[in-house]
DNA sequence: GTGTGTGCAAAAGGTTTGCAAGAAA
DNA sequence: TTTCTTGCAAACCTTTTGCACACAC
């Protein structure tokens, strides 16, 4: 359970101001025992739910943004529409649920090591994702 | 190297009318030998290009759509902004070059099995993509 | 002729931007 | 006081929609 305190001493040394709005959305995304998946959308809603308090979109969209850039957050390819972000910033993996657009963790130990024989001249890999996308059994596929 | 009165049997057996602009978009998509990957924006452009006329977005979408349901084209999970198409239709998988924003295939041989320990109650698997973002070496990570 | 497809322009959704006012250092 | 941040509204970009006209059958 993370404090202000706390929040305040991470944005400082990420040379970002811990301003009341920054405050806020950390605790949103921050305090709580699970990783949150979300969009900007579901983000805002829970910050006028939660806090009962509006921050401006523009706002959110830069904190989200900032962090990140600090690597706080990890953004989530999935089809196209809008970004999704995840507070679990480890090297993991997602089931996507394509009857709620739902997001679910997949630990890098729930899959076996993922072997690339090929690669790409003078670049390197920077990031290896899986998205597995499930469906109630009678639904079609994507 | 595919011709029109192939199209025009591929068409009609998916039940969508063998129209001027359709065959257009098959040439520019199908009659080649490499795979293609495109957004929207690419497409229109080489339709205009390549064929020096015009074909409305609305036709482009509406038939890269249909493309896709009948199962000519792939959707590929990148990261939002804009949604990216494959002409290749089987199972692979992608690089991602951050650098170029370029997609690069990655067959089914080039990455070993990959096994999924974990499963969702009550949902069926659909696909299992994998996408391997690759940089310059000296480039910051996503 | 009937039904489908096309194209335009307008609308919609998500995201970004410019700028003036406000807060942190 | 200087610099960074906020918030609004407008702009932007991709994608979708409504509707009249045109084309395929």
């Amino acid at each position: 359970m993370l404090k202000n305190n706390e929040f305040i001493g991470k944005l400082r040394a990420s040379g970002l101001r811990p301003t009341k709005q920054r405050l806020k959305i950390c605790d949103v995304l921050f305090n709580r025992e699970k990783t949150f998946h979300f969009t900007i959308n579901d983000l805002a809603k829970r910050i006028s739910d939660q806090l009962n308090e509006k921050i401006s979109l523009a706002t959110i969209y830069n904190t989200v943004h900032a962090f990140k850039d600090k690597g706080y957050l990890k953004e989530i390819s999935i089809n196209s529409d809008k970004s999704y972000f995840d507070t679990n910033t480890a090297n993991h993996h997602h089931f996507f649920d394509e009857d709620t657009s739902e997001l679910i963790d997949c630990s890098n130990d729930d899959i076996e090591d993922i072997n690339i024989k090929k690669n790409i001249t003078g670049k390197k890999i920077k990031s290896v994702e899986v998205l597995i996308k499930v469906a109630s059994d009678n639904q079609n596929q994507n």
